[in-house]
DNA sequence: CCCAATCCTTGCATAGTGTGCAAATTGTGC
DNA sequence: GCACAATTTGCACACTATGCAAGGATTGGG
């Protein structure tokens, strides 16, 4: 038992929340649901929400699932191809998102329409994307490089996530292949045109 | 004169609330700051600052310019290689920017401590993204390609202004130069890992 | 020059957001 | 069990943002 009574409750408060929140949201709009509506709907009061997020914005969010270690050590480490030790670490994430399509869909949609929502998500991507120059860097030994690379992963993971969320039919890792394939054909366009 | 009395007088207090607004906000921090101060400040009524901008933090950034025109068209039909192109377009759209330094300086500093702010930002940043990527389909015939080069331009240009705020001593131009340089051999790395 | 249509500004009322504070309750570790 | 720390909650309060309606200014036509 690594978790203390309180710390479990803690977290498990917190997605009750994050489920209250988004059960309302998918149904009404984010803008039309109120924080007193998803505190009485998560069973807690209004003030308490707050001492779990700052904002509904945060809440219908929760705390995405960054990079795992292990992932940013074999990425660091590996012996591979660059693009393929890259992709190798793309998949793996993609499929640590795989795990809650659901919540993932639905936090999706609030994305797509709330402005708020999505600079936190930003805040959350930015500092992935810093993590992984961090890797990156011990790789390729250039910052600059690092940091294009970087940005690149994400992003390809962003758009790989919108695709499938159009889709209706392409599972997350065959929309992160189609994505992929996108961005090394136009690493090679500008590559073979700056020779 | 093409545009009335009337016209010319909305623009110029839209600018006038900007103005009030960066100059309140980089006085004391967005959060410190209250619709209230910034309308006095600007000599309107706090009804009508809600009138120009739906909050404060799009009343900071304002409308930043988009692409021009001209400069999508010379992408689209450019004849020189692709890389070129792209980065004659990136500079021209910088040498935009570059004409407020000032303000692209204050705006920076809201941006990096304010999220709502940047969630506001990446809705303008995506408008300009889908603009560049169907002129780039235009060019390269490919959807995936087209977007992956558009999300690396403005990825490029974000990181470029970035590195201008830090580095105290680069140009806007110089700091892209560098930006991009480290886009090609990260392009050059992926695309030689891949073949 | 005047009039009607239109747009703009403003005050007021109101719903909702988010924080500080302090009292009460509940878990933790000794 | 006891002292300590974290958690929940209510309450007060400042601030955000919108709808509405009245009044004022600009426009364009006659």
């Amino acid at each position: 038992m690594t978790l203390s009574l309180r710390q479990r409750r803690r977290l498990e408060t917190a997605r009750e929340i994050q489920k209250a929140t988004l059960k309302l949201v998918v149904q009404r709009g984010i803008e039309n649901v109120t924080t007193e509506e998803i505190a009485a709907s998560a069973g807690i009061s209004t003030r308490t929400f707050f001492n779990y997020y700052l904002n509904k914005e945060a809440a219908a969010i929760g705390e995405p699932p960054g990079y795992r270690e292990e992932d940013m050590e074999a990425l660091q480490t590996g012996t591979a191809s660059l693009a393929a030790d890259l992709k190798t670490f793309l998949d793996k994430h993609m499929e640590t998102l795989a795990e809650d399509e659901a919540v993932l869909r639905m936090v999706g949609s609030v994305l797509r329409s709330n402005e708020k929502a999505r600079g936190i998500l930003d805040g959350f991507l930015a500092s992935e994307r810093d993590q992984l120059t961090e890797c990156l860097f011990a790789r390729v030994k250039d910052r600059q490089i690092a940091a294009a690379l970087a940005s690149n992963a994400t992003d390809v993971t962003e758009r790989a996530i919108r695709l499938w969320e159009q889709s209706e039919s392409l599972s997350l890792i065959a929309a992160l292949d189609i994505i992929w394939e996108g961005l090394l054909s136009a690493a090679q366009l500008l590559a073979a045109s700056s020779e």
